[in-house]
DNA sequence: TAGACACTCGCACACTGTACGAGTCAATCG
DNA sequence: CGATTGACTCGTACAGTGTGCGAGTGTCTA
């Protein structure tokens, strides 16, 4: 008789104990609220009460913990069914899920900009992105250049929106006060120097930066995918 | 009669000094042989054969120096003028300029992606963009939402492209070595886990990976302009 | 009971950004 | 001419970083 169960289900000593998922999911709750540059091995050490070169029994340096957490958070995004409701609302929907994940870790582009994602969620991600792309018609390589094309945008958009967000939430003002400002000094250095541009920026007169920054993200959406619908 | 030999040997030129151009042309070397990590006060002084804390005298702090650096790269994208050859080809040439400095710079997409960057050759830049797509059509905040997409698009493919680049560089081996071994791993793991993606993959075999992200480039950077186009 | 394993963690090291204050030189002033 | 000023340099120091090492602790198996 093969070992039983029990006597095999002892991966895990009883005596408590960290995991990488323990490790991970605190990394993930120091990066959101401190961004990239606050997460130490000491600070993360002490949020889960360890001592700081515990972690590295459970990963092997801090290049591979941020990896792990990456993964962790491409799992985050939601990827509609092939066929559930067409691929244009499907696509749709997987690149404003993906905005949202951004928005709430918004040290991902930052994190990411420098490796390359093949952990097994951002491969399942991969793999899910490109069958929507196949049962809208590509194939071959289109596949993956509409694939990659969408993450590429939703990436850059993203990320540069997070960017404002970050220099807006530093400098302690609230959204709007801060864009009322930034506006009335472009007015100003525009009447000084490039007249020409005044009527550009005098739009910009009480927009609410979010919502613009969220029509942005659409218009450029819809070009992309209406260039993909002229391929199929 | 003229001042001799001896009186103009003895006038000096003023002390040979430091200045932030220079400074900040050393850091974009650094960082080009060295990556993010690499650029260290201290080594940016050696090159400069200066005392690590000189710098601070030109520089407020390590940040703004970047800043410096990130606008001096942006005075390297060439934004063709707006009716030299239609605004369509326009756009193809600067996303093409911009996806080549990011290529020269592949530290930029990290670097940028935790700051807005409003430095003059920034501003600059954004305002050829934005004259360009003036003369396509565009008005109004579709200007902006066109000028964004643009490089949002242009700066989160080649980020990742460079992310690669910078991968296969770090393994030590030629481009296509690389990409052989990948491929090698990607049909064994998919005959296991995915075999109906085999197909897919084995259309890798062989394929020039520079060519192949150009290709992807090209493609989602036309698909952008037609989603472009067809709002004009 | 002995030993193997799965962890934990204090210490140490090389390195980071940068505050501070003393030092050096050229131009200017009296 | 000497004194003063202001632009610039830099050694020292400090708090913080990632991480290698090796000694420790508790639990399992033989």
């Amino acid at each position: 008789m093969r070992s039983s169960v029990w006597t095999r289900e002892r991966r895990r000593p009883p005596r408590e104990t960290l995991s990488r998922e323990q490790v991970v999911r605190a990394a993930i709750e120091l990066l959101d609220s401190e961004g990239l540059n606050g997460l130490s091995m000491r600070k993360l050490a002490e949020r889960l009460s360890a001592g700081a070169t515990s972690i590295y029994w459970h990963v092997e340096t801090k290049d591979d913990l941020l990896e792990y957490v990456i993964d962790e958070i491409y799992g985050e995004v939601d990827v509609p069914d092939a066929d559930l409701a067409g691929w244009r609302s499907g696509a749709i929907l997987l690149a404003h899920s993906l905005r949202a994940t951004i928005l709430r870790h918004p040290w991902l582009p930052e994190a990411i900009s420098s490796r390359i994602s093949i952990g097994p969620n951002a491969m399942s991600l991969s793999r899910r992105a490109t069958a929507l792309f196949r049962s809208a018609g590509f194939t071959g390589f289109d596949l993956d250049h509409a694939a990659g094309a969408l993450f590429s945008y939703v990436i850059g958009s993203t990320g540069s929106q997070a960017a404002w967000m970050a220099t807006v939430k530093a400098s302690g003002k609230t959204v709007n006060e801060w864009a009322n400002e930034v506006y009335a000094q472009a007015l100003a250095a525009a009447k000084d120097d490039y007249p020409e541009q005044k009527e550009r920026i005098a739009d910009w007169k009480d927009v609410d930066l979010l919502q613009m920054q969220s029509a942005s993200f659409s218009f450029g959406l819809e070009c992309l995918l209406d260039g993909f619908a002229a391929r199929l």
